[in-house]
DNA sequence: CTCTGCCTCGCCAGAAATGGGGAGTTGGAA
DNA sequence: TTCCAACTCCCCATTTCTGGCGAGGCAGAG
């Protein structure tokens, strides 16, 4: 355990990662174990002991939207046993089969990590046995494993800064007002209204956070400005 | 340390976790300790030390969107030092000025914590002692802090569920489809284009995500759908 | 002192979104 | 089988948003 994490502490690349992860899944003597940053602007980063032909399948179908372990570790705070989570559309159902197809095994237990800017990943490890072999198992290693995701998560974040800080450009007060205002449902007219502004000059404001932002519309900005962390809503 | 964890678990009412940073804030000997939470839906809760009529003032003034402790954090992973804050605004600095009149220490450490949907929590330790001192302080105590930072969030997340279940009706795949598209700017044209159905079929989506969501316009809902974690942007 | 960023205001025309109406299919649940 | 939720499509009128024009004041940085 230790030892795993001097290796992150002093690992200067992600391919430190994917060998630190394969160390890990021999050590527990699992199938496979991942580590899955979803980045706040829609991208991916992963590495983990998965079938690459299964990776690029993932990608290609979009399966991330579709995925009931990266939704439901999304609305969850603690990490959950697969089991637990929400397999009943249909969606979920042929994702999980065709996940089956592809070899991975049907028990999993998913560590949701948070991070800032809306940071979101998963430390997820995954096994084929029989559901009291893998309690037994998740109750013995759920505090490492939590342990490791972060200290994953943290390395991740720290070698790969330059996924996130796409130029964030402050925005002025009243350019948070306007945005925070119109988050919670406001219109133009009422959000002037409240700030005691002219319309027009609202549009101004709406304008520049777009521009700052490099949003293409009102609703762009304004998620962009949440996933950024610029407003709090 | 573990007397505080043991008496976290079995907490049953918030005025536990109340009573316990009252004792932690004399075991440490610091003026003042506590946690803020930023729910999902902007409301707040918190418990701590301050005097109470910062408390009532710093609501009153909706100092929540100023408070440079609380920006700084939302954006930061690692808990922080006040002293590497952004306090150059001016709102900024009638913010300090304000809080200094109100007893609050110049000295000040954070740490952000996030949970599920969006929810995002501070824990804080604040003093009034010179650099050096403070420094040795949150160097000696850093690890301690961050625990106990979580298992406080943990515990006020149990106590407090009746605060986010905000009666969230999953949107179906097309709903969320549609507001995941409207998030990252395309506009109805585009995304009616893109998901090749009709625009007038695309609105049918936009209302009843929007009726799901308790959404007032689109804007609206895509907000609520990100910070709900329905979207994942 | 100039320059830049922020805040404020006005008018107009075209593009986009919204609200309300109606109507048909499909597939799964009761 | 019947019912419901999800998905699909069309028209019309109104409201709202967006883009482009121009303008002034005020504070802080260089």
């Amino acid at each position: 355990m230790d030892d795993v994490i001097a290796r992150l502490e002093c690992a200067e690349h992600l391919d430190a990662l994917q060998a630190v992860i394969e160390w890990l899944r021999d050590y527990y003597a699992v199938d496979d174990m991942v580590y899955h940053w979803v980045s706040s602007n829609g991208e991916q980063y992963g590495c983990g002991t998965y079938d690459p032909k299964w990776v690029a399948r993932y990608l290609e179908k979009g399966y991330l939207r579709i995925d009931p372990v990266v939704i439901g570790c999304y609305q969850r705070f603690h990490p959950v046993d697969w089991k637990r989570l929400d397999w009943s559309s249909k969606a979920a159902r042929s994702f999980m089969q065709d996940a089956a197809e592809h070899g991975i095994g049907h028990q999993g237990y998913s560590i949701p990590i948070r991070g800032p800017n809306g940071q979101f990943a998963l430390f997820t490890v995954s096994h084929s046995c029989d559901d009291d072999q893998w309690a037994s198992f998740t109750e013995l290693n759920r505090r490492d494993l939590i342990l490791l995701a972060h200290y994953f998560n943290q390395t991740a974040l720290k070698l790969e800064p330059g996924r996130k800080p796409e130029p964030t450009q402050p925005l002025s007060p009243r350019e948070v007002e306007t945005m925070t205002l119109l988050a919670v449902g406001y219109s133009r007219a009422q959000v002037a209204e409240t700030l005691a502004i002219s319309e027009h000059t609202l549009r101004v404001y709406i304008e520049s956070a777009r521009f700052k932002l490099g949003a293409l519309n009102t609703t762009h900005a304004v998620a962009r400005a949440m996933a950024r962390g610029q407003i709090i809503v």
